[in-house]
DNA sequence: CTTTGTGAAAATGTTCACAGCC
DNA sequence: GGCTGTGAACATTTTCACAAAG
C-alpha cells in the first residue's frame, strides 16, 4: 500500500503533538485531541494512522508514549543521522545550531563553503571545510543528509557535487530546482521561504485561511 | 471557483522558475519546459494557469517576462508589505538578512525579543524591541505580516499578542500549531524544519523520491 | 507542425457512518 | 457512554486526449 505523502507529513505533526503533550504527563490522547492540536479531522488522524497499523484502543484512545515511539520509528526508523550544511552563511549558521534538529536525532556534524575565509572556522562544534571536499569528507564522517543553503547561483556546482558523493537525501532552501542524476532516487524536500511569503501573500489578499 | 492550495504553491514555482529564465533573456517558453523546470506535468502547468487566464498563445508559448509579472500579480499583488521577525535569536537574524524577501517586496522593518541585552539592538537597518510593545509598534509602523522565530514555549504569549494585534498573516517557524483566536481570518503558513527532516529520513528509508 | 486550453476519465485523498470493543 | 478502525460515499486533483489556433 502506498502511503500519501500529505499522511507522512501530518504523521510528523502528530509525532510534535504528542511530545508536547507527553510532557505535560498526559497519558492518553484520542484523536480528537490530536485532530484538534494539529488542525485536522479526527477521522484523518484514524486514517493515517491506520496505513502503518492499529495502535489504539476502543474506548480508551492512544497511549501517548507508546503512540509517540511508535510513531518516530515510523518516521526516523534509523534514529541517527549525520548531516551536513553546504553554505556557511546566516542561514547555515542559524541551522547548525537548531536545537530541534538534535533532539529529532539529525547532528550537523560539518559545514562546507568556497570562501577561503571560512573554511577552517568552527560552528560550536561543527567545523568548515572547503566544498571542493565534499565526496572525501562526507564519505569519511558517514554523512548522508545534506543541507543546502547556498546562494541560487550555486546551484550547478552544488548538483554536481551532490550527485558524484554517496548523499542520500537533501533539504534544499535554495528557490532553484535541484537535478540529482544519479541511479539511486535521491530524495529531495524544498523549502523555498520566499515561495511561503507569495503564499501567505495571495492567501492574505484572497480573505483564505488554510495553510 | 476555488484555487488549489497546491496550485497556488506551484504559481509561485513558476513564477520563480520565470524570473530565472527571464534573466537568461529567453523571451519564450513552454509549458513543457517550465514543468521540466518545476518537476511537474506541462498539463499540470496548464491547468494551474487556467485557474487565473489565459496567459498563452496556441504554438508559440508564452512570454517569459509577461508571464512572470501577471503571476507576480496574483500572488502579491500589493507588490510591498512590512514585516517583523518575533524572536531576535540565530533564525530570526538569518531570517532578516535573507536577500529573497526584499527583493520579492517583503521588507524585514523590525524584530521583537523579550531578552534586555537585545532589546534596542539593530540588525542591519531593522531595530529590536520589547515584545511587550507589539501591538503599538507594529501598528505605527503598519506591519501586517509576522515572522514567528522563537523557542516553541513562547507557543501562548505569541498566540496572545498576535491576536491583540491588527496582524493579517503569519509564517510560523515553531513547532507548535498557533490558535489566534480572532474574528479575522488570519492566514498561517507552518515551516516546522524538523518535519522537514522527519519526512526526508522517512522518504530515504522506504526508497521514495517524491518531495 | 507546435503548443495552448479544456472537457472527460482516472486516480487520489477525505469525510461519513457505523460496527465492534472498552 | 466513548472511542477506534474501516468500508463505502464523496470530493478533489491530476492525467489524458484532442479540438482550436498560430
Amino acid at each position: 500500500m502506498d502511503v500519501p505523502f500529505a499522511t507522512v507529513e501530518r504523521i510528523a505533526k502528530y509525532l510534535r503533538c504528542l511530545k508536547r503533550i507527553k510532557n505535560k504527563k498526559i497519558k492518553l490522547v484520542s484523536s480528537q485531541t490530536l485532530a484538534e492540536h494539529t488542525k485536522v479531522t479526527a477521522e484523518q488522524v484514524r486514517k493515517d494512522l491506520a496505513y502503518f497499523g492499529k495502535f489504539g484502543r476502543t474506548g480508551t484512545g492512544y497511549d501517548t508514549e507508546k503512540l509517540a515511539k511508535k510513531l518516530e520509528k515510523i518516521l526516523n526508523p534509523k534514529l541517527n543521522w549525520n548531516v551536513c550544511i553546504i553554505g556557511a552563511g546566516a542561514l547555515g549558521h542559524a541551522l547548525t545550531n537548531y536545537p530541534d534538529f538534535k533532539k529529532a536525532g539529525f547532528n550537523i556534524t560539518v559545514l562546507f563553503d568556497s570562501d577561503p575565509k571560512k573554511i577552517g572556522n568552527k560552528i560550536g562544534t561543527a567545523k568548515i571545510y572547503d566544498v571542493k571536499k565534499f565526496s572525501p569528507i562526507t564519505e569519511k564522517k558517514k554523512i548522508e543528509i545534506a543541507i543546502v543553503a547556498t546562494p541560487e547561483n550555486a546551484k550547478e556546482e552544488i548538483e554536481q557535487i551532490i550527485t558524484k558523493s554517496k548523499i542520500k537525501g537533501i533539504i534544499n532552501f535554495t528557490p532553484a530546482t535541484l537535478n540529482i542524476k544519479s541511479k539511486r532516487k535521491i530524495p529531495i524536500i524544498d523549502v523555498d521561504l520566499s515561495q511561503k511569503m507569495y503564499i501567505l501573500s495571495f492567501l492574505i489578499t484572497k480573505g483564505k485561511r488554510r495553510q
